[in-house]
DNA sequence: CGATTTTAATCAGTATACCCCGTTAATACC
DNA sequence: GGTATTAACGGGGTATACTGATTAAAATCG
């Protein structure tokens, strides 16, 4: 049953496996991508203690400040429940500021605080470094290409997602 | 200080924003692609209630029934403190036995029971119609493409993480 | 052989990310 | 005016992923 070369370790290995190999599954070299990006980037932003996808959100801000929550989510790409999270998480530290909307009360509007803007434009620096490092093992045409593919594919499958944000080219 | 036309929304934009669009961040789009692709997998194996880590784990086992939790972490791409977590619900439901190593018994080394590796087998049609889905609407040609880009991007940055798989060419 | 170091596993804690439900309050629609 | 609809909050639940500390067994070295 057990083949004698293989007796010496514990693993019985081929219980009739194989499949498709991990390397071929798309789903998992994005896992891994994602997986990689995230440790690059809270190594390189290690100073100001902000996650990806606070730092999502603190961008989204800065380009549209006073937003409410589920304008941000669509923003960010990001679900509505957890961007309430990630908000209180940075008012917490004094980096944004929360108030009732004028327009319509039913919203709460948030803000970056003064220190808010500038840890998120301090930041851009952090940012531009982890993607350097990430993509640094590919040419700049294979760069190009990547960043084409992987934008048409969430162009064309954003809807798949809890969390649809708003498109491109919209 | 706000531009007339926009005063009618609460959102006063351009705080002196901008910096690079989302759609720019490799990070970003490697986010969105992952959350896409966990919500497409999630849906097309709902009736077994399995994720793509757990799936990932199955299938590590049945390519090394009886491997440790650190070689199952290095084979699935996993941390090893989450291994423990993943192999503990996979027992939980039956699929996956644990058993004390024989020669060093600081291990404890993993089984799919037969039930779990039924659901292991039964899972790769599923698997295969959410890739499908997943990668539809990319020509055969950019897949490819694709593919190979995000493999060798692993594959380069793979130690950045804190659960380095095994290397696809050994 | 004994002491040190390394390794496998575990536990506690934090953050993201999704799900469900129900509630409240304000707006929009009929 | 009454009825959806919508935005946000509340709670609870599950799963992934990382950090750091700890325990126990093994391997290594003096």
């Amino acid at each position: 049953m057990v083949s004698p070369m293989t007796a010496i370790t514990e693993s019985e290995t081929d219980t009739g496996g194989s499949l498709t190999s991990l390397w071929e599954r798309p789903g998992y070299l994005i896992r891994r991508l994602h997986q990689i990006h995230v440790a690059i980037f809270l190594d390189e932003c290690a100073e100001y203690g902000i996650t990806p996808v606070q730092y999502a959100v603190m961008t989204a801000l800065l380009n549209a400040s006073g937003a409410d929550q589920v304008t941000l989510a669509r923003d960010a790409g990001i679900d509505r429940t957890n961007v309430a999270d990630v908000l209180a998480r940075l008012a917490q530290r004094g980096l944004v500021k929360r108030e009732a909307g004028t327009q319509d009360r039913r919203m709460r509007v948030a803000r970056l605080t003064e220190e808010g803007g500038r840890v998120a434009r301090d930041m851009e620096l952090g940012s531009l470094s982890a993607q350097a490092k990430f993509m640094a093992p590919l040419s700049t045409e294979k760069r190009k290409k990547l960043m084409s593919l992987m934008g048409e594919l969430v162009d064309a499958n954003n809807e798949f997602s809890r969390a649809p944000a708003r498109k491109r080219s919209g």
